[in-house]
RNA sequence: GCUCGAGUGGUGGAAUUGGUAGACACGUUGGACUUAAAAUCCAAUGGACAUUAGUCCGUACGGGUUCAAGUCCCGUCUCGAGUACCA
């Protein structure tokens, strides 16, 4: 019987899903066990050979979790908002829903192409999900809980004395009772103070416009970032080196009116909660610098003949005496109401230059220094000193208050600014030269020329200039965040509406029994003439407060039907609740019920990408924490223990594509029809050279160097002028060059499906590639074989390097596919992918089946197993087990095949060894166990069969073979009984030939002696 | 620039608290079987010298601790990831 593994693959496909091996109970005696991944956003692409990586090992675990008796919740679903279905939609007109859906479940696109469908791929690689809770987040059932939680973070204030989100109706009572006076909340920084009468006073807009600056979701104007390429604003985790993480494309400041998460009232709490959790310390290090907790003091500066007063953060108050300027973003509010008029012209030209440059340009020149004088004179706290106030775009204006108190003499910035402007730079460091830079080392700090602070170190001089702000009332300390409140507007059709309608201009939310307030149709995917987002488009998208529905826009008249929301959700907003929903994923009345969570409480692995660092798993977390305020989740961090799986990149190939050029004289000939035949000549005949000839012709670390012309590619050349000199018979000289003017030995990607595991080119494949290499010269090595270069890129259809599992699947089954990923090297290592070692993995799969059958069936037995058997059996049991605890995955696919290779050779058929041994690879190789659990006679599946148990008792040894070292250098083995006690080994080794023989008539110094595991002769 | 991580054969990678460096697999070479190929099986495979024994060198580089260092400490270099005027 040989190992079918088409045939057993697809049976035990069909078996696990008519039977519903996987699906997971609410209500179980066996304790909980919840394996994540991060669900896939569906793209027409399809998945790539990287993609399972870590879906196969969440898949081993939760198998394993199976058998050792845990009920396993491990559900899978999709990201199904998103950008590139609506960017296919605008080009092609096709609704994203119905492209996602074929994404998702297979089918035709428009352009006739066959999509195999997320689906199907995943079921095709044995994985053990509860596909009866899959969730995708642009479904109506799923995204009415996503609207949900909007409405609960808009009622919702944070309270910083109880430190936690509370309802909004206990801040309104406490308006009514005493206005805002002594309420500590968070809130905008604008916002006004006033007293219960205030309140009492205000109009029902007025005071709903107040609340805004507290709840949790609100609407404001702020600074955003801009995406004119892609027509929407873009969150700070969305932009990458100044450009869209999508598409790579220009973004520019503005100011719009847009929703924001208030994310900054759990900062303190997102910093402390990562110290919780098991999560890989790169990830924690980037969220602990994305928040960016910086501690320091605010400082008020008064300005001179001016009420206003400008507010700086600095966390060096104790170089409050070196301040010789201050410096306000170009954006600051108070700029153009402190500037004196000699210096507006100036001031507003900075103004004017800075905003029109893009964030891009702003970050790509820093060493620029620039800035304008306002004219006005800000006042020293403590000496009365004039200080001149300057503007500069190296202070921004989104952090702290975007202004500083500028210490040259203690910052870069602030000193570059400084000489660049001639501005005096007052040194307040004891016994430090600060006439080359500035000097920033707290450690080493003592300052001077700072009266009441001199001779102090930086701790406690800022301690005391913090208190004497105080004293003057004009500052206090002060903790600052780098973290921004997160805009949750997209100008896109292809998120989650808003569940709001405005009324004079405020947003109202929609009961939630109304909800979900479904996409509107509409005829065109792109912003409105009048540059309204998408949504602008559906006639039908009107609220009605009588009928509590959507009604179509021309009944809006502001009394009875409102206008609804534009702007829809950002894709973080359907991601941020879905680990919770898979708990009770179909539940109508609820997000989730309180049993299905107090079940299963939180995610216990959770294996994903590290590219969520900043942002999926920052906003999750920021969720989770409000709906563990709001009493709704039983745990404030949402999972336990996480893991990056390493990307998987490709591995390119190329060929070198040589220019050459023909020359010739024009007699006899026309000149038109010769220089078409040239042309033709080229075209269809371009020249491909393998990489040991280009090698030659050029200077590999200098590609445009060309070193000399190979025998071979002379003949090349030659043939092709037998072609135009049978053409053009009469013609006295014709030449055929290499075209030397520059890079003329093109790389070029292939295919990589063209080349084998040697990297030889398939040359007929290649030819057959594209129409116009049809005649293609293909200039191979001196070995005859035609062989591609090779380089690590990413994973992409445009390089030709993806591999997709079907091809794997269909070529070597899932299981050779499984345990290949992980034999390929630890989880969280990126690596690149090379299919030729996959004969390995599949090998040891056609072994492992030879140990149970022969030619004519089953040839397992009842007979005792052998002591060695035994061993190998039980040492296999403890090493995979440590290692699937310790996700340690590639190096049990070694064990397995190490044991597999050793029952080989013991030639075990021993039933009480075969077993155990199938249940100890089930959780790798599921469809060859299920197999042959089956032909061992069991009915039911082997899925949660108990983990064979481990016993010492096989492993015990009775002797070892010590390496015997001299100086530290191993030089023979020497098999010792285990019982010897040290002395008794000492002599053992001291009498042994071999050991006098190293010694050479030599007396050991010394003779280390550690038994059971080495003995080390010294002298 | 800052933060974090990593450097081991031709390749992917092993190596538990410091204790036999290179497990396992790929690739390569030789052999068996076959008309042939595939598949399968056997052997060799870090480098150099010796080709029997053996010796020397080897975990990015330079030092150090130790009977013993891929592993610990100090310094240097290279690569990767994140972040970037954050006051």
């Amino acid at each position: 019987m040989n190992y079918d593994f088409r045939e057993i693959e697809a049976k035990w496909q069909k078996i696990w899903a008519d039977k519903q091996t996987f699906k997971a109970e609410n209500h179980s005696d066996k304790p909980k066990y919840y394996v994540l991944d991060m669900f896939p956003y569906p793209s027409g692409a399809g998945l790539h050979v990287g993609h399972p990586l870590g879906y196969i090992a969440s898949d081993i675990y939760a198998r394993y979790k199976r058998h050792k008796g845990f009920n396993v919740l491990h559900p899978m679903g999709y990201d199904s908002f998103g950008l590139p279905a609506e960017q296919y939609a605008i080009q092609t007109g096709q609704h994203p829903a119905d492209t996602t859906k074929v994404n998702i479940e297979g089918g035709v696109d428009k352009e006739g192409n066959k999509i195999e469908g997320y689906r199907k791929q995943l079921d095709r690689m044995g994985f053990s999900f509860d596909w009866s809770r899959e969730v995708r987040t642009s479904d109506p059932k799923y995204y009415k809980w996503t609207q949900w939680v909007f409405i609960q973070l808009f009622n919702s204030w944070y309270n910083k004395d109880t430190d936690k989100a509370e309802p909004i109706e206990s801040l309104i009572s406490i308006f009514e009772k005493e206005g805002n006076v002594s309420t500590n909340a968070v809130c905008d920084e604008d916002t006004p103070i006033f007293s219960q009468a205030d309140w009492k006073n205000y109009s029902d807009t007025e005071k709903q416009r107040l609340l805004l600056k507290y709840r949790l979701t609100y609407l404001a104007d702020t600074e955003v970032n801009w995406c004119p390429a892609l027509g929407t604003v873009l969150a700070n985790d969305e932009i990458v080196n100044g450009v869209s993480e999508r598409g790579g494309h220009p973004v520019i400041r503005k100011k719009m009116t847009q929703w924001s998460m208030r994310i900054t009232a759990y900062a303190q709490r997102l910093l402390d909660g990562l110290d919780k959790v098991d999560w890989p310390q790169p990830l924690k290090d980037s969220q602990t610098n994305w928040i960016g907790r910086s501690e320091g003091a605010e400082v008020e500066f008064s300005i001179k003949g001016s009420a206003h007063k400008i507010a700086v953060f600095t966390t060096r108050p104790d170089t409050i005496f070196g301040v010789s300027f201050m410096t306000l973003a170009p954006e600051h509010d108070l700029v153009s109401q402190i500037t004196t008029p000699e210096q507006k012209a100036e001031v507003e030209a900075y103004v004017e230059a800075t905003a029109k440059r893009s964030e891009r340009d702003r970050m790509a020149d820093v060493k620029t220094i620039s800035g304008a004088f306002t004219g006005a004179y800000a006042e020293h706290p403590f000496t009365k000193e004039p200080i001149p106030v300057w503007i500069g775009d190296y202070v921004l204006a989104g952090y702290g208050t975007g202004a500083v108190m500028s210490v040259p003499c203690g910052d870069q910035r602030d000193y570059d600014f400084a000489k660049h402007f001639n501005i005096p730079i007052p040194n307040i460091f004891e016994g430090i030269d600060i006439s080359k830079e500035a000097f920033s080392d707290k450690a080493t700090t003592v300052i001077t020329n700072s009266d009441f602070l001199n001779g102090l170190n930086y701790k406690v001089a800022t301690s005391k200039a913090i208190a004497e702000l105080e004293k003057l009332g004009q500052g206090k300390g002060k903790i600052n965040y780098r973290l921004r409140d997160a805009v949750f507007s997209r100008q896109r059709y292809w998120g989650e509406p808003f569940p709001v309608y405005y009324v004079n201009g405020m947003p109202q939310m929609i009961d939630e029994k109304h909800l979900p307030i479904k996409l509107p149709e509409v005829e065109k995917y792109l912003p409105t003439e009048t540059g309204e987002p998408p949504l602008g488009n559906a006639t039908v998208w009107a609220w009605d407060v009588k009928k509590n529905g959507v009604v179509s826009n021309d009944l809006i008249d502001h009394k009875t039907v409102f206008p609804l929301e534009l702007n829809t959700m950002p894709g973080w907003a359907g991601s941020s609740q879905y680990f919770n929903r898979y708990m009770d994923p179909h539940n109508e009345d609820a997000i989730y019920s309180p049993e299905a969570i107090n079940y299963w409480q939180d995610v216990d692995l959770y294996i994903g990408g590290s590219e969520h660092a900043t942002g999926h798993l920052l906003y999750s977390r920021f969720w989770q924490k409000f709906l563990f305020d709001k009493g709704v989740a039983p745990k404030d961090e949402f999972a336990k223990k996480l893991i990056n799986q390493g990307m998987i990149t490709g591995t390119s190939a190329f060929v070198y594509k040589l220019l050459y050029e023909i020359t010739q004289t024009y007699e006899h000939y026309d000149k038109k029809e010769v220089v078409d035949f040239h042309t033709e000549i080229i075209n269809r005949n371009p020249i491909f050279v393998s990489q040991s000839i280009r090698n030659r012709l050029v200077d590999p670390d200098n590609l445009d160097d060309f070193q000399n012309l190979t025998p071979e590619i002379q003949e090349v050349l030659d043939e092709i002028k037998e072609k135009v000199i049978e053409k053009f018979p009469r013609t006295k000289v014709i030449r055929v060059d290499l075209d030397l003017r520059k890079n003329f030995a093109i790389p070029l990607h292939v295919d990589v499906g063209f080349v084998n595991a040697s990297d030889e080119l398939d040359e007929k494949a290649f030819k057959n590639w594209r129409e116009e290499y049809s005649e293609a010269v293909l200039v191979a090595g001196e070995d005859g074989t035609f062989k591609v270069s090779r380089e690590v890129e990413k994973m992409s259809k445009s390089k030709y390097n993806v591999v997709s599992p079907d091809a794997i699947c269909e070529e070597y089954g899932a299981d050779s596919l499984r345990l290949y990923e992980m034999f390929l090297g630890p989880l969280e290592q990126s690596k690149p992918w090379n299919t030729a070692g996959i004969t390995g993995a599949h090998g040891f799969l056609k072994k492992l089946w030879k140990l149970y059958f022969e030619e004519s069936g089953i040839k397992v037995t009842d007979e005792a197993p052998s002591a060695e058997s035994l061993k190998t059996l039980h040492k296999t049991i403890k090493k995979v087990e440590e290692d699937i605890e310790n996700f340690s995955f590639n190096t049990s696919v070694s064990t397995f095949m190490i044991c597999v290779n050793e029952l080989t050779a013991q030639k075990c058929s021993s039933r009480s060894i075969l077993e155990p041994l199938a249940i100890l690879v089930s959780p790798y190789a599921p469809h060859i166990a299920e197999e042959l659990w089956e032909q061992l006679g069991h009915n039911e599946s082997i899925a949660t069969v108990p983990f064979p148990k481990f016993e010492q008792k096989y492993l015990v040894e009775s002797s070892k073979e010590y390496p015997i070292s001299f100086n530290g250098k191993m030089r023979f083995k020497l098999e010792l009984p285990m019982d010897l006690s040290k002395e008794e080994i000492e002599a053992e080794v001291m009498a042994h030939e071999k050991t006098q023989a190293q010694l050479q008539g030599r007396t050991p110094k010394k003779v280390i002696v550690v038994p059971g595991k080495i003995v080390n002769i010294v002298g």
